[in-house]
DNA sequence: CTTCTAAAGTGGGTTTTAGTGCAAAAAAGT
DNA sequence: ACTTTTTTGCACTAAAACCCACTTTAGAAG
């Protein structure tokens, strides 16, 4: 399971380190480096393990609608770790996520989520105010 | 149970010494020393048990939304105490919670507050001015 | 259609920084 | 004054950032 939280910053070719911690689980299941990157709607990405992604679009053929097609499979890439263990953040999607140089991994169970620092912590903010807004102990 | 305040100060590479009266407790259930770092969503990190950490997790694990599981998966970390009885604070977490070196360890019932000491005095004067516009006490 | 060029992607080595452990010094408590 | 606890400093290690050179791709120009 993926948890945590760890600051990086992409090299000037878009390429991010993956933290060793992470390295083993994301490549386990089939002794492949193979990953998945899918642009989430929330304003990140989501990297996970290639399997997970492979089955979660299995089943959107099936029953899917379009939209959580295009996400999953549109709105996607299939990277790999390299010797020095790096991912190549497909520009497109660095793009989508407003990535440019320091970012923040979150582990989210079963995916991690790369966040621009600077988007994530505006996202913690309105998050904050939203809870302030209709919490219980406003006013 | 956490009670008390304390005031201490992190090391150049942003340690914690533990104070012992806590390190039974925070050690007690499983013979080691894992602890858990949650950023709190009113400005300080809270430091509990693994355990207690893990049990929050699994229930989010089934039951728990996007944004609650970005807060307790995302936003922590599962540091360990040292020989010396000190807990590394992950630099991310500490610039989270505007840790510099000062801070105040609060105890609060199940689990410690680590609070910035001048954030945690603006954080006071905030609520008492909140208390007074808001209260049955103001005109 | 072929060649040239610029940009994107890849691979590896070096430097820098963060993390860890130990131990001395300082401070606080008894 | 002595013991316990916390702070500080230093040395060593491992991870990540950085840098540079090479390869491949795509697009433009002849």
């Amino acid at each position: 399971m993926f948890y945590g939280i760890t600051a990086l910053s992409l090299d000037i070719k878009g390429r991010m380190t993956i933290p060793v911690r992470y390295r083993d689980f994301l490549s386990s299941d089939d002794k492949s480096y193979n990953l998945a990157l899918v642009e989430s709607d929330e304003g990140c990405l989501m990297l996970m393990k290639h399997s997970m992604w492979l089955k979660k679009v299995d089943t959107l053929m099936d029953k899917g609608t379009n939209a959580e097609k295009r996400f999953w499979l549109g709105l996607s890439d299939t990277p790999e770790l390299d010797k020095s263990g790096r991912v190549l953040i497909n520009s497109v999607l660095r793009d989508g996520a407003a990535i440019k140089k320091e970012i923040i991994l979150l582990g989210v169970g079963d995916y991690l989520e790369i966040w621009d620092s600077i988007r994530l912590e505006n996202h913690k903010s309105n998050v904050m105010s939203m809870k302030f807004i209709s919490g219980e102990n406003h006013k």
